[in-house]
DNA sequence: TGTACATCAGTGAACGCGCGTTCACTGATGTAC
DNA sequence: TGTACATCAGTGAACGCGCGTTCACTGATGTAC
């Protein structure tokens, strides 16, 4: 293994430094892998977009031989299939702690979990870096992921709607439908506070207000709405 | 010029073939430059990702030598832009059909709205794969240009509701809003309708409703809701 | 209208480069006895 | 516990390939007189 030591930044997949020494094999190996995926991380994060990745770069930044790359993965994809797992967890994290947040009674839960979703969002930056532009962008493989990732969030949040009085005499279908609405505009909402500069607080209010302004738009809709009997029927024999 | 004639597919930019004669410089400059555009739109056709193409292989689609390309454009990312300049185009083109079909009085407007929606998209099928994969997942350049583009858009629908007696009252950042949250869930649909498999009409079917019943809570949450006083103030200083 | 010259879209060959992938290897770790 | 052997994570060199970009060019089109 090599000692170089390259880029400034820390890598989150190796808790201190030297630790490989004193660990067995497969503990090596795994420190190895959590480093080729913090590399391919770490290139996301300076501007470099996933499917350009190659696995020379990858093994470069991971400071690691070019070869040393297939006793992880087969190809880039099986690398970006372990990003997507690492953000389905990342979801289901986010899920509990809005739930718990949820549980406080609270004046404004909408707010709060739009505050939590935000701080999710830059705590997990280069995450929600790659799903945004792998979602529609990349391999077919991982768009797949993405989106299977993404409907399990839905039923998830949808879980959660049925136990509000609001939403509960919704079918399962119904309230899938009015999930998938509000968590295709969190996921929109990603990408633009990822790209807000650091240094302007004001904007980013802004954008805060815009967000819980058209999530609230959104629930305001789905309680006032009630399927029309039929409809299906009719779309098909218009 | 090569006389090669290469893949069965129509190229939309040569009207008609052998069409090279009698024509002008500029005008045979034009058509090469338009095929190389076809060729990109071509290539993304067959699942290539835009981001992806490279020089040599759209040169190649065109059939033309990979030098040539630079008479046209100085890199990928210039061809782009011209794609973006067409989608541009597209989306002010389908606001305006939109238009006069909704003057026609019609007992369900967003119905029909969706159904010229949804024809655009099939009619439009590269452009919008162009547009989806790229609007958050290429270069930084592009990324910009397809956003400018899209907030051109929502700003010309908050124009058209402006109109509509339900949110006359509303300021114009507001209308903006609520447009942002249409146009979003508007582009969030495009990617999962050229999914669709062709021979499922079922399933087309049910994905319309899906949509319809989305925009309609969005529409009916924007009619009833209304801004509370000072509330970006609240949110600067909580 | 005819001629001499300029322009320039597209050609064809060449370059250096980084890529993915292969191969035989090394030597520390793990295992069987 | 000690020894002999197997495993296998990571090495280092090599390969063939397609890439972007350059260069001098060709010959039809356009222009000036």
């Amino acid at each position: 293994m090599r000692s170089q030591v390259h880029s400034s930044t820390q890598m989150a997949g190796e808790p201190t430094t030297m630790s490989r020494e004193n660990l067995s094999r497969t503990e090596r190996k795994d420190l190895t892998r959590a480093s080729l995926v913090r590399a391919a991380l770490h290139l996301i994060g300076e501007g470099r977009s996933f499917t350009s990745l190659g696995i020379r770069e990858i093994t470069r930044e991971a400071g690691v031989v070019p070869n040393a790359f297939y006793r992880h993965f087969g190809n880039t994809d099986e690398l970006g299939l372990a990003l997507v797992a690492e953000m389905g967890q990342t979801l289901r994290r986010l899920l509990r702690q809005a739930r718990q947040t949820g549980q406080a009674q609270d004046v404004d839960l909408l707010r709060r979990s739009v505050q939590v979703y935000q701080a999710y969002v830059k705590l997990n930056r280069l995450l929600f870096l790659f799903i945004s532009s792998e979602r529609s962008g990349g391999s077919r493989t991982l768009r797949v992921a993405i989106r299977h990732e993404v409907s399990h969030f839905t039923s998830e949040m949808a879980q959660d709607f049925r136990r509000m009085s609001d939403y509960s005499d919704l079918s399962t279908a119904h309230l899938q439908m009015i999930c998938g609405l509000v968590v295709t505009t969190m996921l929109a909402a990603a990408p633009e506070m990822l790209d807000l500069p650091e240094d302007q607080p004001l904007l980013e209010a802004e954008m805060t207000e815009t967000f819980v302004q058209q999530l609230r738009i959104v629930l305001l809709g789905a309680a006032n709405w009630r399927p029309k009997a039929n409809r299906v029927g009719s779309a098909l024999h218009p």
